[in-house]
DNA sequence: CTTGGCACTCTCGACAGGAGAGTGCTAATT
DNA sequence: AATTAGCACTCTCCTGTCGAGAGTGCCAAG
């Protein structure tokens, strides 16, 4: 009865009452039964009603008790994957492109706002570094990550330099750091003199960097889906979630930083720390290689959303994400 | 007086009446003179009237001619120079943020959205290659090229290849297709056989994307400021614009593509040929060194924006922008 | 050319009334 | 004991009306 209650009220965001319930699911027993068990239902907290002649609607922990008990999980049909899966391919082409797939995938599958984030790894290893001359004594460093991910660094040097000495200087540090973490390349910076120690301390700090700043790069789709629900024609509350999206800071705290690999987070309105959620919900998925290499996808909506899809698209996404990142650490 | 009209509309979105301009801008005429002006200020098509007994409001008309003949350009303030000024200083630190900077700080200047496309050369040329193992038959293409920007991309190869190879292979290319453009790196492409072609290939496939794909990456900020404004009110609206904004590849067709250097370009209301924009007015100025790399710095918001402010806004980051693409082309 | 006076128009908020939707309760039924 | 029919009750929502207020347009006088 409650899964019958969400299902009418997520299709069709008015309250439910009664005798849609018999009609809609032809259930062979009169509309005062079913108000007698709707009675119930509200009794324990999981349905309400906006005023006193209005049908019913969930609260957020009628909500919880559906997901968790009553709600089935389908995965995406084939053909959605089939179609989500080939735009990763494409992608494959270009590493900057794959999050914003990922983000305008997840957005057209569930129909609310994607939230994606880049892999940060804890524990970051350099891969191959490359010092790019542009001026006499300005240059160009650019490191790429154990994970594919490149950063790169405009740098002022105290002293000249010529092409030839940064090219050895490529190699050198590209073969004594391969596979080092930000404090064996702290340590290595420690070592050095003159303008190659400048260098060297840059790319330890451009590799703390791949720890902290995952907030600044999250990328956010879809949405325009979420304003054209009728819960969000107020335009305060659009306004509210609006600006939270728009600054990163604010946004990578909603992440749920202990989650397990391949395990979907959901937080339905007022269960969320911000005020400006409270009429949203959040499905959200971790994805990586190891414990290591995470990132997180997930769709943000009205409470009343279609969770099964949204479970269903972010486990797949967030598949897809982890084997990219697999394929990108050379395993 | 069409100026003092557009400047307490501006301030007050409400229809200005005579009595508030007599007062406001302490004319020493009666309100009923002020009234025969603006009678003859709507004949001309600068103003009009939302109903019979309403105050005035500009129209797009009124608009132009005040920003065209009789605006005052202010610069920005010297104080507000300096803090946008430091904010990208900090970001020389890491060219994948100056894009995000300079939208942030029109957004914050302004009070209004802005939009910020990466800097694109009708003649991109390479400056750097690199091709970094990854496992034995894939690798990572890096690709500097002429202004600093970095693009990177995953190739599957045919056989199996050595890291030795590879680093031979990338001092090869940079040495032999340093300051090449896209269809000489074609033609060499050609030349090579093996898995080096399909490398050089790829690498040629991506300096064509630096001219094409500009579109993807425009960084947007702000929206939450228009979304404020009375006239943003019905989400209907605000969901057009939203839209437009995350669809890049209309987004890319807004960009004034045959402006000059320095200068601004403004549209306004119904000069737009998307509907979405009715309401809603574009200040946009062009950066760039010469005049090969080009990119746009803009600001959107009602048509009731302060043009003065937007305009002063927009000319002082495109200029920070040019500069900060001069170092990189090496000047 | 300017101005005071005045009629006219339109918006906006408040208020009232009626239709419609849906519940809760009670009493009858199976 | 559960189900059901019937009915009163409540609340929303739409519509129409009214009066106040704002502001213009115009005319005649200065």
């Amino acid at each position: 009865m409650l899964g019958a209650v969400i299902r009418e009220y997520i299709a069709t965001a008015e309250p439910v009452a009664s005798v849609q319930l018999v009609r809609g699911y032809k259930l062979d027993v009169s509309p005062a039964t079913v108000r007698n068990e709707l009675a119930a239902l509200e009794e324990a907290g999981l349905l309400t009603h906006p005023h006193t002649s209005a049908g019913r609607v969930p609260t957020d922990l009628g909500y919880r008790y559906f997901i968790e008990t009553l709600m089935p999980i389908p995965s995406l049909r084939a053909d959605e994957q089939v179609t989500v899966s080939h735009q990763f391919q494409q992608a494959l082409q270009d590493t900057a492109a794959w999050l914003r797939v990922a983000a305008s995938s997840l957005a057209r599958l569930t129909a609310e706002a994607s939230i994606v984030t880049p892999p940060a790894s804890a524990r970051t290893t350099l891969r191959h570094v490359e010092v790019v001359p542009i001026q006499e004594r300005r240059v160009l460093l650019v490191a790429v990550a154990d994970g594919g991910a490149v950063r790169q660094q405009v740098l002022e040097l105290g002293s000249a330099t010529t092409a030839d000495h940064l090219r050895t200087l490529s190699r050198r540090l590209t073969e004594s750091l391969g596979g080092a973490t930000a404090t064996k390349v702290h340590e290595a910076a420690a070592a050095e003199n003159g303008a190659d120690a400048d260098i060297t301390k840059a790319l330890a700090r451009i590799l703390d960097e791949y720890d902290t700043v995952r907030a600044r790069e999250v990328y956010v789709d879809g949405f325009q889906n979420i304003l054209a629900q009728p819960e969000f024609a107020e335009s305060d509350r659009s306004r509210a979630m609006l600006s939270l999206f728009e600054d990163r800071t604010r946004l990578s705290q909603i992440l749920p930083l202990g989650l397990g690999d391949g395990e979907v987070h959901i937080t339905i309105g007022r269960e969320h720390r911000h005020e400006s959620l409270r009429d949203c919900s959040l499905v959200i998925g971790r994805y990586g290689a190891s414990g290591d290499v995470v990132g997180f996808v997930g769709v943000v909506g009205p409470t009343r959303m279609d969770y099964a899809r949204s479970i269903g698209a972010v486990r797949y996404v967030g598949s897809l994400m982890s084997d990219l990142v697999r394929v990108m650490e050379g395993r």
